[in-house]
DNA sequence: GAACCCAGTG
DNA sequence: CACTGGGTTC
């Protein structure tokens, strides 16, 4: 079973790219990120009509999260407040978060926020986000006996060599040490890194910038990812990253990353 | 010699179209308007690789007009104020003439206002504007020896053959009475309409609303022209508009029109 | 319907 | 650099 993860930064501007993409890759589960649109506008018949159960929590410009699977998926719920209740309404306002079981699978689709800069309000709001993501995942761990998969661009590379260059990466949104630290505490309930059971060295990116040709120059960054709960970490057969779409013409700046279950 | 005239809306996104056309056929001197560009981020070396010599006044976001032309042009100038004087200031703000010399022919290359809706102040603009045009050709015909070549984007349809359907054409921009009256003042200098020397039957366009299928259905109007003063209409051999760029991917909502001259 | 600008986000 | 939406023009 494969399941990928991809932001495609408008999932409107994307869809031909994405369709293409799922027809010649046998893709089980797909997360999507920054699909940018109300659910109304949603392209769903598109990607239905390729054999998909479409799930989705859009909104207009910003954020939002959908999920694909071949297989109809089970209690799906978008948001944190259907899991943890009315405390986490005003995060619920932007799009981040979906959820829903495929077998003994329960997967979470994430799109954590950016950030903006270290010195940003929008950093201190990142991290309440993953503080709440904590309680988010460990409420599920509690109440239900599934494997979890956690996925999606989690905005932050939790390791230098998970940087093209480490330079500077104290005070850089995305490699600070507050928001490391932040992540780990969310990984510390049980949760491991797909891709670093198969590959260790650095040189593998899942984002670059579309400015001052960062593809081109391969300066990436590797801030999209699978995390496993220990049963299922046992059971990846393997977890790679298809740089193929992000050469492509109008591309996201964003590469699927997928991993394979046995 | 051939010279022809197209609103382009917009060089920019243009530019492969119009290069492309410019390879395809003779073209001596092209007259666009609408370049829609300030003058240093014209795409000017895309057209001078092509051999020709680019005369530009652009401003950003709207109008501009600019001219190519294979042999270089002599006694060039843009706007009303260089040749009639500093009150025609205000209506130079707008980048809509320029003109210059060839073999002895002074073309003049315009685009007149649109004028919104009859009861709309644009409207009373692009009638002044047209008084200002008058004084503007009279004065080069009081200085100077050169026949004429009076060219663009005229938002006017003289006659009713001009529109593919002439009803409500008295209240509607680009055919109301007082804009045609204004625009034969302009003509009454001395200046024949091209196109007409050649073809009578209506069903000739240059311009088709990009809303509601207007290309498909043929809902076109003539809008764009060839005025020539009487020793030049004398030697026009033909006058025709080329659809054919209308028909291709994200096309401007005009199609080039040329005059050959013996 | 399709250009443009501008502001906001990444 | 590239997305979105909102305003404006034709």
């Amino acid at each position: 079973m494969k399941i990928a993860t991809w932001n495609v930064n408008s999932i409107r501007t994307r869809q031909d790219i994405v369709a293409n993409w799922l027809q010649q890759n046998n893709i089980d589960v797909l997360c999507l990120q920054e699909t940018k649109v109300i659910d109304k506008d949603f392209p769903r018949t598109r990607f239905e009509e390729l054999g998909y159960h479409v799930y989705i929590s859009g909104q207009k410009a910003y954020n939002g999260v959908a999920i694909f699977s071949l297989t109809p998926l089970t209690e799906v719920s978008a948001g944190f407040t259907p899991i943890i209740g009315d405390h986490a309404e005003d995060f619920d306002l932007q799009k981040r978060v979906i959820t829903g079981v495929v077998g003994d699978i329960r997967l979470v689709n994430l799109y954590v926020p950016n950030g903006g800069d270290i010195a940003n309000d929008k950093y201190k709001y990142k991290l309440q986000w993953l503080k709440l993501l904590k309680e988010y995942l460990k409420t599920f761990q509690e109440k239900e006996e599934y494997q979890m998969c956690v996925c999606g661009d989690f905005n932050i590379a939790l390791e230098d060599r998970d940087i093209y260059n480490a330079q500077g990466t104290e005070k850089h949104i995305m490699s600070s040490p507050t928001e490391r630290e932040a992540l780990k505490e969310v990984l510390s309930i049980g949760l491991q890194d797909a891709f670093r059971k198969f590959t260790s060295e650095t040189g593998h990116f899942s984002w670059w910038d579309y400015r001052a040709a960062g593809f081109q120059r391969d300066r990436g960054w590797r801030i999209d990812h699978h995390y496993l709960t220990s049963e299922l970490y046992q059971k990846a057969n393997n977890c790679w990253i298809d740089r193929e779409p992000r050469k492509l013409v109008k591309p996201s700046d964003h590469a699927p990353v997928i991993v394979e279950i046995a």
